[in-house]
RNA sequence: GGAGAGGUGGCCGAGUGGUCGAAGGCGCAGCACUGGAAAUGCUGUAUGGGAGCAAUCUCAUCGAGGGUUCGAAUCCCUCCCUCUCCGCCA
C-alpha cells in the first residue's frame, strides 16, 4: 500500500512514478477523497471534542452534588444529545470515506524503484548476468523432462489427473526422493548461510493474503476454502511475511532472515492452453522460499544477497542460468525492484523462470502493519520486506532431468544432491 | 462439537458507568548519589489520525465489530482467540 501523505504531499510525482507500469492507474480520485475526508474529520473531532466536554461536565456537577434529575443537568444533557445527532451523521460519512480511500489504496500497486528500468512489457527486461555456459549441452535430441520423467517411472501425471485434476502430478520412487533431496539440500544451504527455517500454515485468511497484497486484485489466482476464510497459499512469502504482521519489532531484532519449504497452490486463471505438459505449470508445486523483514537503509544490499543466496543453489546444481532485471512493465504489483532467475532447459532451447527475488520495500509492510522500532526513539518505522525463490522445486527438477540427462536416457545425479539421495544415476 | 473461565499498555496486574489512555509493580531511558558499580531516590516512558511554522491542541484505540447512555475498559448483542474439563481424532 502507498503512504497516502506521500500521495498528498507528491501527487505529480507518485502518478508519474506509477506510470511506468504496465496498466492504468489513477491517483486523482484518492487525493480528492483524502481532502474530503480530512475535512470532515476536523469537524468531526471538533464536535467530539465538545461533546467530551458536556459528558466531563456533567459527572463533574453529579459528583459535586448537582441533582442528576435537576434542571441543570437536564440541559446539559439536551445540549449532549444535540451533539449526538449531527455526529450520527458526520460519523458514518467519514468512515465511508475512508473505507473508500483504503479500498482504492489496496487496488494501486507499488511504485517502481527509481533503478528499475523503464519499459513497457517482458520484452524490456534486462539481462544482467548468464552463469554456466559452460554446462550447456550440445547434445542433440534431449528429451523434454516430462518425457525422460515418465520414462524412468518417476513422473506420473495420468493418476494425478484422475485423483485431482490437469496440472497435478504424482512423483514416484527416484522421482519423489528427488524432489525431497532438493528441498532438504536447498534448506540446509540457506540454513548455513543464517536464514531460520519455518514450517509456516499453508492455509492462510483473507487479512493474510491482503497484508502480502494477493487480494483484493488477485482473488480469481488463489484457491479459496468453501466454508471458511482460508486459502491455500500460492507462496510461501504469505505465511511467513505475515508472522509479523501487527508487530512491533525491535530494531536489534533485525534483519529476520527466513526459509521455508511449503507447497504452493495456484488456479492459474488466465493462462489455460500455457506450459501444460510438465512441470512448469501446475496446481500444486513445491517450493523454498526466502524471506527477509529489514531495516529500510540496508534493504537494497539485502536484496542483492537474496538474489545471491538464490544463484548460490543453481550455482551448487550446477544448472545454466541467467538473470533479468525487470522492467516497470513487468515487476509485480507489490515489487518495487525485482530480479528474475531464469534456468537453462536445453529440450525448450529456452531459459525458463525458476525464481523471482523482490524488494517490496514498505509496500507490504505498510499494508500487513509490521513496524520496528529504535529504542530510544520516538516512533515507529515501516521494516523493508523481501522476497525470493531459493527455488521452485518442480522446475528445478524439470532442469535436472534435462541437463543432467545422459545418451543412453538416463539421468546423473548432480554432485550436491548424491549424499541424500545416495546414488549417482537416476 | 458440548460445558465453564477469560482476553486491559513492552510484560505482570488493578479497575463493573463519570474528570480513565487507564492505579501499582516489573522492565527500559535520563538525572542525582558513587572513585566506579550495585542498592537507593527523582523524572520520564503506548500507537495511529487530524489541525498548526512551532510550542501545542484535539480525536480514536482496554481482542474485533455493533448497540444502550450526556458519558462505556466497565452494561447488552454478534464474532474471533486463549485456557480448563468432556467428546472426537492424525
Amino acid at each position: 500500500m502507498l503512504d497516502l501523505k506521500l500521495i498528498r504531499a507528491n501527487p505529480e510525482k507518485v502518478q508519474e512514478l506509477i506510470n511506468r507500469r504496465h496498466g492504468d492507474y489513477n491517483i486523482q480520485p484518492i487525493v480528492e477523497l483524502d481532502r474530503a475526508s480530512r475535512e470532515l474529520e476536523t469537524n468531526r473531532s471538533q464536535l467530539s471534542a465538545q461533546g467530551n466536554e458536556i459528558g466531563k461536565l456533567i459527572g463533574q456537577k453529579i459528583a459535586s452534588g448537582s441533582n442528576p434529575q435537576g434542571e441543570e443537568i437536564a440541559q446539559l444533557k439536551t445540549e449532549g444529545n444535540e451533539i449526538k445527532t449531527k455526529l450520527s451523521e458526520l460519523e458514518p460519512r467519514e468512515k465511508e470515506l475512508k473505507a473508500e480511500i483504503e479500498a482504492l489504496l489496496l487496488e494501486l500497486p507499488n511504485l517502481p524503484d527509481e533503478s528499475t528500468p523503464i519499459g513497457k512489457s517482458e520484452a524490456e527486461n534486462i539481462e544482467i548476468k548468464r552463469w554456466g555456459d559452460e554446462y550447456i549441452s550440445d547434445r542433440q535430441n534431449i528429451l523434454p523432462h516430462w518425457e525422460i520423467g515418465e520414462k524412468l517411472g518417476f513422473l506420473d501425471f495420468k493418476r494425478a489427473v484422475k485423483v485431482a485434476q490437469s496440472r497435478f502430478v504424482n512423483l514416484v520412487g527416484a522421482g519423489a526422493a528427488l524432489e525431497r533431496a532438493l528441498i532438504s539440500f536447498m534448506l540446509d544451504t540457506h540454513i548455513s548461510a543464517g536464514y531460520a527455517e519455518v514450517m509456516p500454515p499453508i492455509l492462510v485468511n483473507s487479512d493474510s493474503l491482503q497484508g502480502t497484497s494477493q487480494l483484493p486484485k488477485f482473488a480469481e489466482d488463489s484457491f479459496k476454502c468453501s466454508n471458511d476464510d482460508l486459502w491455500l497459499t500460492p507462496t510461501a512469502e504469505v505465511p511467513v511475511t505475515n508472522l509479523y504482521r501487527d508487530e512491533i519489532i525491535e530494531a536489534t531484532e533485525l534483519p529476520i532472515h527466513h526459509c521455508a519449504y511449503t507447497p504452493c497452490f495456484r488456479r492459474e486463471a488466465g493462462s489455460a492452453g500455457r506450459d501444460t505438459r510438465g512441470l512448469i505449470r501446475l496446481h500444486q508445486f513445491n517450493k523454498v522460499e526466502l524471506v527477509k523483514l529489514v531495516a529500510p537503509e540496508t534493504s537494497e544490499a539485502e536484496h542483492q544477497a537474496l538474489l545471491e543466496n538464490a544463484e548460490a543453489i543453481l550455482q551448487a546444481l550446477k544448472l545454466p542460468y541467467r538473470i533479468l532485471e525487470l522492467c516497470t512493465g513487468d515487476i509485480g504489483f507489490g515489487a518495487a525492484k525485482c530480479y528474475d532467475l531464469e534456468v537453462w532447459l536445453p529440450s525448450a532451447g529456452m531459459y525458463r523462470e525458476i525464481s523471482s527475488c523482490s524488494n517490496f520495500k514498505d509496500f507490504q509492510s505498510r499494508r500487513a502493519n509490521i513496524r520496528f522500532k529504535q529504542a530510544g526513539k520516538k516512533g515507529t518505522e515501516y521494516v523493508h520486506t523481501l522476497n525470493g525463490s531459493g527455488l521452485a522445486v518442480g522446475r528445478t527438477m524439470a532442469a535436472i532431468l534435462e541437463n543432467y540427462q545422459q545418451p543412453n536416457s538416463t539421468v546423473k545425479v548432480p554432485d550436491v544432491l548424491q549424499p541424500y539421495l545416495k546414488r549417482e544415476v537416476l
